[in-house]
DNA sequence: CGTATTTGACCAGCGC
DNA sequence: GCGCTGGTCAAATACG
């Protein structure tokens, strides 16, 4: 409960549009349109210019506890709030229709395709947003160019695979970026008290 | 004392 | 092949 209100704390910090006009600093930023709920966000590519990897990665933004039951009313169900898609970005798109669409079952790790990553940027004091989910930490790292470190976490839950990484952005440490990958195959740790099932619904999709 | 976090070591992938 | 970098492991440490 005291994570919860921190999160919804932090989702009144977020400055709507704008919100991420700097990051990846060499990358091209996409736009969508405007989202019709409380909190304005763009998706962005990021295919990372500071991760030599540069992996094809989809990006996406999700909309937090507090913003869903607009979401549902809004929308007729809590969804994503943006999505855009990029040449380099093909296969992670056809996860994410999986995602969204027919929910195919153990498609993940077959042929050593990567699990799909989503990432979302919060302006924040804190490092880690209460998704809902319980995570536990398991690395830290100083990557180039950046002052502050990049923080590994793994869901506790068993058989889940899910991790995230959490850092800062150089260009303004106010910001958060929060990167997933993989989907989590089970329902968060705690309740989420009201809307559970529509709640629930798009946990299983994303965390 | 059990669990979570910290942190240095190690490993793999990539570019030169 | 070598060095650089990001990601992970695991022993040590901190915390409740």
């Amino acid at each position: 409960m005291q994570n919860q209100g921190l999160f919804e704390e932090q989702q009144e910090m977020a400055t709507p549009m704008g919100f991420f006009s700097t990051f990846p600093p060499n990358n091209n930023i996409t736009s969508c349109p405007p989202l019709g709920c409380h909190q304005s966000l763009k998706a962005f590519d990021i295919a990372a210019p500071d991760h030599h990897h540069a992996l094809p990665t989809e990006t996406l933004l999700l909309s937090s506890p507090k913003h869903k039951e607009h979401l549902a009313s809004d929308f007729g169900g809590p969804r994503l709030l943006s999505l855009q898609r990029s040449s380099a970005n093909f296969w992670a798109w056809g996860e994410l229709n999986e995602c969204l669409g027919s929910k195919k079952n153990g498609v993940d790790d077959h042929l050593g395709v990567r699990e799909p990553r989503f990432c979302f940027k919060t302006m924040s004091e804190v490092d880690v947003l209460d998704d809902g989910y319980k995570w536990r930490k398991y690395g830290q790292k100083v990557v180039k160019n950046t002052q502050h470190p990049r923080s590994y976490y793994r869901c506790t839950q068993d058989n889940c695979r899910v991790k995230k990484r959490v850092e800062r952005l150089a260009e303004d440490p106010r910001m958060v970026i929060t990167t997933y990958e993989g989907r989590h195959v089970h329902s968060p740790s705690h309740d989420l008290d009201d809307s559970q099932t529509s709640d629930s619904q798009l946990n299983n999709f994303f965390w």
